[in-house]
DNA sequence: GTGAATGTTAACAG
DNA sequence: CCTGTTAACATTCA
């Protein structure tokens, strides 16, 4: 579960667990899990698809990749990657990335570069589009210092909204499309996360995952696109290639 | 049972 | 050294 959205209902769910302390630590986790112990939790952020669990001298990241997970107040899988242990209540985190951020956050992460932040900054993403000129326009919807907390379903979604076939050069589509597509990753990241909150995240895919374009009704076409070489689903008649 | 998938990084080859 | 490919991780679902 793991694009933007879906990290920021992670932070939702966890705030309960904010100032609160933690008793005890649990998990194989590769990080010395003795630091936590009777640490206080000052906040949970998220910067794209890292949840980071704030306490006063460090950082806990969590990354959950493709198949991490995570549960509340009950142990739901074997294996414990991370376990936190709270005077009431428990916070589990399972098959994901843990590291610990000992320099202060403002030197790690630039905020402006996520999708679903407050400081997302759309001028900036515009220059750095252009500093990407050469580069599709499918790759560039997953690249984390760009759009951080896009994903897959994020890219095609945005893609077909947009009017965008996956493969365009981001140097040769025009300015007021790439304006329509920097409002429309916006936009659907906080649809997705309305959606995915309602449980009705897939019935909302105009194009992720489709056989058929809703819009024309002609077959989408299904490839696996750009340096990165995931997949894509698109309509050849309704997204205009540009190169 | 098989393979692919909402992701990223480290190791390796050339 | 730089670039591109492959493997690894580990879970769920079609």
């Amino acid at each position: 579960m793991p694009e933007g959205p879906s990290i920021v209902i992670l932070k939702e769910l966890a705030a309960p667990f904010a100032g609160k302390k933690v008793l005890e630590v649990s998990g194989d986790a590769p990080i010395d899990l003795e630091r936590l112990a009777g640490q206080k939790i000052i906040a949970f952020k998220t910067w794209g698809k890292h949840l980071l669990i704030c306490f006063k001298q460090f950082t806990v990241r969590i990354h959950l990749m493709l198949f991490g997970s995570y549960s509340i107040n009950e142990q739901t899988k074997p294996r414990v990657r991370l376990g936190l242990t709270f005077a009431k209540g428990e916070l589990f985190f399972y098959a994901c990335l843990v590291k610990i951020i000992d320099e202060p956050l403002s030197e790690v992460y630039d905020w402006s570069a996520d999708v679903m932040n407050q400081a997302w900054d759309r001028r900036k993403a515009r220059a750095k589009l252009k500093q990407e000129g050469d580069r599709m326009i499918c790759d560039v919807l997953l690249d984390q210092n760009i759009f951080a907390g896009s994903g897959n379903i994020i890219k095609n979604e945005v893609l077909f909204r947009s009017r965008i076939q996956p493969e365009s050069l981001v140097s040769a589509i025009p300015p007021k499309k790439i304006t329509a597509l920097l409002t429309e990753v916006v936009k659907y990241s906080f649809e997705f996360l309305h959606w995915k909150k309602e449980n009705t995240l897939k019935k909302h895919w105009q194009a992720h995952t489709k056989k058929i374009c809703p819009r024309c009704d002609i077959p989408f076409v299904k490839k696996y696109t750009g340096k990165n070489k995931r997949r894509s689903f698109f309509c050849t008649n309704c997204q205009e290639l540009y190169e």
